[in-house]
DNA sequence: CGCATTTGACCAGCGC
DNA sequence: GCGCTGGTCAAATGCG
């Protein structure tokens, strides 16, 4: 990898303190013999809290993250870089600059709706404007074509997603089955459908090696890792809420880097070379099934964690 | 018919 | 205060 702009390490361990003894918070609340149905009934609050207390966005050390665990390697045809002037910023707002892909749109995972174009001055480009779909999301993103180089487009990103991309929707393996079936025979390029994410790499079978089923395999995976994340880091926490956390997670969980990190920025056009700042990085290794990483002391996924269970 | 996109109008912020 | 620019609104239009 190469050389990063150190986090905030003070904002870090204050966010996960603060959602620690949140945690622990809400479990001295409990009476130590909690069913799992009493704990589904903490859900909304504890999620609520947990968010309204550590939550304060995706940050571009999130997108790093993502891009350094999930890319793959390839050909170069579609490359994400995270522009310099982004780093260190701690807001809900950056900027991304992605070759454009195959379909010639930056799909990243989400449902988007346009809600205007402008022509920019100084810039023989229009930037269009658009909103994620689901109205309970507060969710844009402006998208540009670079000045420099016309095949890359200039994404900015605002706001936060607090839902289940579409594919979320998929909830169990059977159903998968379905999806899959239904989506080979639906050609129409959808930005919340994975064929057109991976255009060129899956058979329109449905078969395990199908993106839903990919997807479920990734998204189960990733759950995985987060829970034994939070099995490590919170050692006074309760088994019934880590058995209730490990069962919801696995069956319900749809992806959860999803809600911070677009899914192209995670898996873009299947992708293997990108570009971070300056730097240009490629992966001999193929991606593995479970690629993402978890540190317990970013909040931001903790929040993906709990948002999977609402 | 419902939904997404287009596009001109409108509004707010900023610099002079 | 005025003009410029970027961002948003909303009616018109297109498409499946």
């Amino acid at each position: 990898m190469m050389q990063m702009e150190e986090p905030d390490e003070a904002e870090i361990n204050w966010l996960d303190s603060s959602a620690g003894e949140l945690m622990r918070e809400l479990l001295e609340e409990d009476d130590g013999d909690e069913t799992s149905a009493t704990f589904i009934s903490h859900e909304s609050s504890i999620v609520n809290k947990l968010i309204s207390t550590v939550y304060s966005g995706p940050t571009i050390r999130d997108v790093e993250s993502a891009l350094s665990t999930t890319l793959g390697a390839g050909d170069s045809s579609c490359r994400v870089s995270v522009p310099e002037k982004s780093m260190g910023k701690m807001d809900s707002k950056y900027t991304l600059r992605m070759k454009i892909c195959g379909n010639g749109v930056a799909d990243d995972g989400y449902k988007w709706r346009k809600y205007g174009q402008k022509s920019i001055k100084n810039s023989p480009n229009p930037r269009s404007y658009y909103r994620c779909t689901n109205p309970r999301c507060n969710a844009k993103k402006q998208v540009e074509r670079s000045l420099e180089d016309p095949e890359t487009l200039i994404v900015t990103y605002e706001g936060l997603h607090l839902h289940y991309t579409s594919h979320f929707l998929l909830p169990r393996p059977q159903d998968l089955f379905t999806a899959a079936c239904h989506a080979a025979k639906k050609p129409k390029l959808q930005s919340t459908d994975l064929h057109a994410e991976v255009p060129d790499c899956v058979p329109p079978e449905p078969t395990v090696h199908s993106p839903s089923m990919l997807l479920m395999q990734q998204s189960q995976a990733e759950a995985r890792s987060l829970v034994e994340g939070l099995d490590q880091s919170k050692d006074t926490t309760d088994d019934s809420l880590r058995h209730g956390l490990n069962e919801d997670v696995m069956q319900r969980s749809q992806g959860l880097l999803e809600d911070i990190v677009p899914l192209l920025v995670r898996k873009p056009c299947n992708s293997t070379i990108y570009t971070y700042g300056n730097n240009l990085l490629s992966h001999e290794s193929p991606p593995s099934s479970s690629t993402i990483s978890w540190s317990p002391s970013s909040p931001c996924l903790d929040v993906g964690i709990f948002s999977s269970i609402l």
